[in-house]
DNA sequence: TCCGCGCCTCCCCATCAGGCTAGTTCCCGA
DNA sequence: TCGGGAACTAGCCTGATGGGGAGGCGCGGA
């Protein structure tokens, strides 16, 4: 195994809260394969902040971890047969989840249930 | 004030190139202060590709001014009788309009369209 | 030990979704 | 003046959806 492509990930950090860029630059400086972009300097990767997000999320819905595997294929337009195969269980169990995915994000149906996720930020499409 | 220990920091990686996504996890799995988010779970900040952003923008699908009323009211989980009845128009129409949709987005269902297109930016949540 | 909860399975059943073909107006550009 | 596209309407049909009820199993706390 001759790994000499030395795969350094260069990461530019784009984030306005200069404390949490600070503590990140910091956490990010020690580890080896990843170098932080100098200011300009072209980066195959940055970090951006998620804050607006994460803000957003006061009154944090609680999902069964069952639910978010259910939630995720919803939001990717999967039928409950296909959440069904995917999860390995069956038709009926999966509409038992998505219902109380439904109950819990206040939602009429399975479209407006991922836009009510993806606005309270429990997923991001 | 018991505490201003620094939290950790939730990260989530957006990016497409599972070789380079799989490194970046890798890396940042065993820095302490960081925590890689669970699928779908809303993170702090989040790593993205420099160039998937570019490619992001130039994406704009071309949809009629009556598309784009019936994908803000989809949007919001209305069912095609809710559109029907909002628009001023038939069920038949607004199915119509739906399946226009379904297509420009390369979307398999209602659910799927919407997060395809605010994926895109053509709507935002 | 019993209860509650998460998770799973199954049933019925009314409604909805979406694919099909086919028709109407209106308006713009060749 | 003749397309052609957008917008609208319509019927038909199959499969998906989601609401209801009724259970079973395993685990952790009271």
């Amino acid at each position: 195994m001759s790994e000499e492509v030395a795969p350094v990930v260069v990461v530019a950090i784009e984030i306005s809260d200069s404390a949490l860029a600070d503590r990140l630059a910091s956490l990010l400086g020690g580890v080896t394969g990843i170098r932080l972009a100098t200011p300009g300097e072209a980066a195959a990767v940055a970090l951006v902040s998620r804050e607006a997000q994460a803000v957003l999320q006061p009154d944090d819905i609680e999902l069964t971890p069952r639910e978010r595997d259910v939630l995720v294929l919803m939001a990717e337009g999967a039928s409950n047969k296909a959440i069904a195969r995917q999860l390995g269980i069956s038709v009926h169990t999966a509409k038992f989840h998505v219902g109380s995915l439904l109950d819990k994000l206040d939602a009429t149906g399975r479209t407006d249930a991922v836009a009510h996720a993806a606005r309270r930020g429990v997923i991001h499409l």
